[in-house]
DNA sequence: TTGACACATCAACAAATGTTGATATATTGC
DNA sequence: GCAATATATCAACATTTGTTGATGTGTCAA
């Protein structure tokens, strides 16, 4: 559980497990999507959210870290104020990763049984 | 919250941000992302799957569980053996939502302040 | 230099999620 | 029918995640 599933991942060979788990629980949760939603329109900062999601400033600074760690979206800080925006990068890698998912992986399995 | 991005995610305009949510967090977890490795091979039962990944048989059962709530994966059942594999449309179509996410929702965003 | 603003962080708590071991259900072969 | 096997479900518990309100930090403008 510890090791990648690096081998069997081959366009996204050098990214872990823990990682891939990482970027879907960033997009796992309704105030997240929300919030990547509001950001197709380009970037935002902090107090433009909080207007748009008419939510508490320090909930969404928590959903903000979360994206930002996974590697979803980018900060960018300008005077006082914090810029955020999608990151095209790894939404690309996720994107990978599902298309390597519905790539076989050796010789298809012969279904077998287990006694 | 409880309101569907739908208007904004044409391509996937059906679905719930719910739902969307559901998709993710089933793939934010290692030991659902093993599964789902596994099933690259084809389908396979759960007691292939309890060897292959050396874990509980109950700690299995409710990872499918959440895979197959996601609609991640199918389940089959035959005889006693209940045979699960990969939903290549639920893929399909979080591949769809993250392309989208990748789209311009309206007009570029004047970077605005908020004073 | 003071006050206001944008944002992050924290502590306390609540809710959701995952783990384990035990038990239940269904199917098969004897 | 009985025992064995495959799987699901459950209860108890531990861990993680999210929420709220308060406080901290940096930046700006007067």
């Amino acid at each position: 559980m510890k090791a990648a599933l690096a081998k069997d991942l081959s366009p996204v060979r050098t990214k872990s497990a823990q990682q891939i788990a990482r970027w879907f629980h960033a997009l796992a949760d309704e105030t997240r999507l929300q919030i990547v939603d509001r950001l197709r329109d380009g970037e935002q900062c902090v107090c433009d959210l909080t207007g748009l999601l008419d939510t508490a400033q320090s909930r969404l600074s928590f959903h903000l870290k979360s994206l930002k760690d996974a590697g979803i979206v980018r900060d960018r800080k300008e005077g006082r104020w914090v810029y955020y925006s999608l990151n095209p990068e790894t939404l690309d890698d996720m994107t990978q990763f599902l298309a390597v998912l519905q790539t076989q992986s050796g010789e298809p399995h012969l279904a077998r049984r287990c006694d």
